[in-house]
DNA sequence: TTGTGCAAAATCCTATAGGATCGACAGTGA
DNA sequence: TCACTGTCGATCCTATAGGATTTTGCACAA
């Protein structure tokens, strides 16, 4: 069904957001036709719909290449941009009802408990779960328009946020990186954000749309405050 | 400067927009290659960029086909999303001072009362201005990511206003066509939103964020409700 | 040691050819 | 008359080859 642009499509996404890709680094067609078996045509077709994304940047006669970290300024308006989509998505869920949406989202909270639970590698594992609960209120928002300009300025944060996986244990980002386990391991902000998904849950369940768009609001705000000092720690990259 | 692959997607989109294809028309990779003397390769990227902006679908093994006319529950989302973005992104003009921006709107504002007086066939000049001066503020807006989503979603209500002007002096959309002349040439909607643009300018250039966040809204909204007639109309299309 | 110029390699961009799949239509059988 | 099947045509998808441009490395001179 899925026909091989697609599939190349979806690879060459995945190994930028699991930094197969480094921000940054160049991208070459043939390299690409190469790794993946594919004649040039499906990946030109997939680096053209990724540039469109924004996760590439073509320059004629020179080639595509992964986008940069965001900037400071970048990470600012993406989070300005969130607090202007998300509280709305949330109130909207809650008008509706999220009919349908809600056994998803209760089933996203359950989830998450258990993951924070079993396993020792839960910092990208929560980051997950945070970008699919995240996806799934745009989507009870019941809102296309809405939902389409979440996932598409989403998948920068994700990027932003998996670029301290691909880190070593030391460097100039050594600071970085410590900050951001300190804050998801030690200061316990893991479960305040857990708790804070329940409360906007809840409200949506209830309708109380007023409710759920002030919690997502706050939610998106603690969240934005959480990262200052890492983002501050990543300026300059380099 | 511009690749091929540019120049081609900019033609092919064009194409869209002007109604050079109709919406659901079915568009041949081969048969665009021809038209426009130019190999296949570049159309495909074009269209692989068309499909992410949505204005295009493709199904694998049929080809691409351009995107059918917004639905009533589209238009209407698509209104709410504005009502989300659009008085957000004027207050932050007015916030920011606009500097620069202020220039650009005004100078537009200019040119909206110029062709309100001189050309007769002034309907798709006055949707081209409006399509503007609510770019401008987006832009204005100094959020990236938002002025992205906007430009995104705009340029479907671009099309769906633009449908009529395809239309020949009667048919089926007669009655479509008729409530368009009629808001903008008779009862003087034109003008009213050439006021309400006026005054939006005017709040953001005193730095009022707050009035003219408001005066967005209001203004969104009645430009909503103008519409509906017309989308009554035109569902379903046929 | 540094800067300039030439040349070669790499890579992108375009074009064309061949293989595969899907839809349509005609023909045959019940 | 309806249903099924096989062939035909069109189109998409993939692969490869050639032309153009940029970059890089190296030699040479100041």
């Amino acid at each position: 069904m899925a026909s091989l642009a697609d599939q190349t499509y979806d690879a060459i996404k995945s190994m930028i957001l699991d930094h197969g890709i480094s921000p940054g680094q160049h991208v070459g067609i043939d390299e690409l036709a190469r790794e993946l078996s594919v004649s040039q045509t499906p990946i030109r077709e997939a680096l053209a719909r990724l540039e469109s994304d924004g996760l590439v940047i073509k320059t004629p006669l020179r080639g595509y290449e992964a986008t940069d970290l965001l900037t400071v300024l970048q990470f600012d308006q993406l989070f300005e941009f969130r607090t202007v989509i998300e509280p709305w998505a949330a109130s909207a869920a809650a008008r509706l009802g999220a009919r349908g949406s809600l056994d998803a989202l209760r089933a996203e909270l359950e989830r998450a408990e258990q993951i924070g639970r079993s396993s020792p590698s839960t910092y990208l594992e929560f980051v997950e779960h945070d970008s699919r609960f995240h996806a799934l209120v745009a989507n009870a928002s019941g809102n296309g328009w809405v939902e389409e300009s979440f996932v598409r300025t989403h998948c920068h944060l994700h990027l932003f946020r998996l670029y301290r996986a691909s880190l070593g244990d030391a460097g100039t980002h050594g600071e970085f990186v410590e900050s951001m386990f300190a804050e998801y391991y030690d200061t316990g902000t893991r479960p305040l954000a857990l708790t804070e998904h329940e409360q906007i849950v809840s409200a949506i369940a209830d309708g109380a749309d007023d409710r759920a768009g002030e919690l997502m609001r706050r939610h998106v705000e603690s969240s934005r405050q959480r990262f200052i000092p890492a983002i501050a720690a990543l300026n300059p990259p380099r």
